[in-house]
DNA sequence: CAGCATCCGACACGATACTG
DNA sequence: CAGTATCGTGTCGGATGCTG
């Protein structure tokens, strides 16, 4: 075993700190729960879509932001991506298991914005209005 | 009962459709679903903290993304900021009541990330590598 | 249909300096 | 100690137009 690996593996052994700025995971983390990548994971878990059935599912996001997040996805194992050979081409995005295992904990946090939006909007409110 | 409440009421008993581009709650779970608040949250979970506190735990945030977050945070009732009239002054931040209650499905997120930390890491490589 | 390329404005963010 | 103010850069993200 060379030093570099058994400094990988020690790393591992102390698992992830995701409060040290160094740590890998970050990125992943900052894109997985960013704005759309939520809504498109949620949207998957109804089943597989089409690009243009996730483009109109996922109200207000771009073409751009939908395939750059599509992507990001797949490259962390997340969504899989599956071309059938016709014509014209039908692609199909579906939750990886990894995904769906995912999909658990992060609809269950949308829920919780669900059940306490009623809360968290009448905050706001009072916060604006008691610092004019 | 005006019309308008009517509306108000219907639209509230449809509860919140996040896929809808015109959910009110939108800004309030991009903001704390993002990079830092999430850091923060569960940082807060301990329990009260300084400001200096949370800017040493919370590795790599700046002053301004910290209490820029924190205000945020306030707005929506997730954080409370109580500060102490001493000198000088000591101000301390704590979960709400509310918070506490998001900080469940967060950390349960957050958890996820550090289970499959090592799946996802592999899997961007592999995607990185399929694909010069 | 399923995108990629390009342009461009708007913030997000960090670094630095300053305040009560 | 707990921030605010200001500046500069980088990235996010939408609009548009084009491809196989």
């Amino acid at each position: 075993m060379t030093g570099k690996e058994q400094l990988a593996t020690a790393t591992r052994l102390l698992a992830y700190d995701t409060f040290d700025n160094r740590c890998p995971l970050r990125p992943i983390i900052d894109q997985t729960t960013s704005r759309w990548a939520t809504l498109i994971i949620s949207a998957l878990v109804a089943g597989p879509h089409r690009f243009a059935q996730l483009h109109t599912r996922v109200g207000g996001i771009s073409q751009k932001m939908l395939s750059q997040n599509l992507k990001a996805l797949a490259r962390a194992g997340l969504v899989a991506r599956d071309v059938a050979p016709t014509n014209p081409p039908q692609v199909t995005y579906t939750l990886t298991e990894l995904g769906v295992s995912l999909a658990g904990p992060l609809t269950d946090l949308i829920r919780w914005f669900g059940e306490h939006g009623d809360e968290l909007l009448t905050a706001q409110h009072r916060y604006d209005n008691q610092q004019p």
